[in-house]
DNA sequence: AACCTGACGGACA
DNA sequence: CTGTCCGCCAGGT
């Protein structure tokens, strides 16, 4: 594995800022690191070589839905995400979507 | 350098 | 509500 590239390294950085409990939108890290592209971001995450040390799975959709985790968007992992952020005392509403409580300011 | 691919997001039918 | 279509920008051929 080579090293970060500097826009990953940024990503990584504000990824790391969000606190237990609380998650933010790919939209949200896009704007702190100013990328008008959270698609990009979601690229690095998706390629995020620290798994637990940069906690990815705090990072949602605009819509406060799950996106993707552990490199693949496939409903298996994003079962994982979802009960790793329960776990954190994350709550999600009967239609898969993350509670306005645990959103980012 | 050219082209393709996404863990997005917002607009629209 | 769902499905499509683009614009976006970094990375990997």
């Amino acid at each position: 594995m080579n090293p970060p590239t500097e826009f990953e390294s940024r990503v990584y950085a504000a990824v790391s800022r969000i606190p237990a409990s609380r998650v933010a939108t790919y939209g949200q890290v896009a704007q702190w690191i100013g990328c008008g592209s959270p698609r990009a971001v979601g690229g690095a995450l998706r390629r995020n070589p620290f798994a637990p040390e940069v906690p990815c799975h705090r990072v949602v959709g605009a819509d406060r839905r799950l996106k993707g985790f552990f490199g693949s968007a496939g409903s298996t992992a994003l079962d994982r995400k979802r009960r790793l952020l329960e776990s954190e005392g994350v709550a999600f509403d009967n239609h898969g979507r993350i509670h306005t409580d645990h959103l980012m300011p």
